[in-house]
DNA sequence: GGTATAACTTACGTCAACGTAAAGGCTGTG
DNA sequence: CACAGCCTTTACGTTGACGTAAGTTATACC
């Protein structure tokens, strides 16, 4: 009985609030990762709707596809029944757990190369510009 | 003068030591990734482009397009002319590293929130199962 | 009532990163 | 020579995640 304040954005408060399309936003619709309640023909995004958008967009930065995304926003917001189906929604999450640990893993040893080379990469282009300074 | 055991791999070879198909590696050298060598008509691929493909392959797992790969194989292996492209390179590389480590916080902050979830998910799991067993 | 604004639907277009099919060389072997 | 086994090129197909254009509808304002 605490919940009243329904505040819903209209497509375009959506699309300003998060930097995303109108046709994102239907189109994540359409796969049903979200859904907005209709006023006549409008779209109304709930509050609900914010919440699964934001989890969409890192999902996205993550390399998530759509549809797995849409797997961990099942498994996040899942109610008590279809306890199988959670069984199996469960495991992909695991899955991806251990995907994303190695992921990060690699990541952080990428990190450390990369600032290797650019700290090589710095010292190139100091010599360049004590050999020369012309090239504009 | 060290340097006489080139050890070249034919496309099969190539693509068994890898895990990619002859396609990919035809598509890697049309857009200017690797650069194996011709025997005849036969691709020929050094360990050059052994390490390139390692590169690439690396690059891939963290999101990388190949476009922006290619501008990071650049900066690995650029010798000493050309101090104005490498500085765009170099500022590449740089952006890239800011990327790369947000997207390592951002990693390990959802790691942790979905490590909460896949706990919660266990007790709905549990639950179900001492609730009832009868869902095949 | 006219029109501007914003939302809507439908549907074809795009881009990356290959897949896949067709047709054609080389090279060795019986 | 015929044929198999690799390799090649050319070129059209595919998938995901939207972009974009065309035409429609509803609301707001003058």
């Amino acid at each position: 009985m605490t919940e009243q304040t329904d505040v819903t954005l209209n497509i375009r408060e959506m699309c300003d609030a998060y930097q995303v399309t109108p046709r994102t936003l239907r189109f994540y619709e359409a796969k049903e990762l979200l859904f907005p309640i209709r006023e006549g023909q409008k779209r109304l995004f709930t509050k609900r709707d914010r919440a699964r958008l934001k989890l969409i967009l890192r999902g996205k930065r993550f390399g998530f596809s759509l549809e797995e995304i849409r797997q961990l926003l099942d498994l996040y917001h899942m109610g008590d029944q279809q306890h199988t189906q959670i069984q199996r929604t469960y495991e992909i999450g695991r899955e991806r757990l251990v995907d994303m640990e190695r992921q990060r893993d690699e990541l952080n040893e990428a990190i450390e190369e990369l600032k290797e080379q650019l700290k090589w990469g710095e010292k190139v282009i100091a010599s360049a510009k004590n050999g020369q300074e012309a090239a504009e």
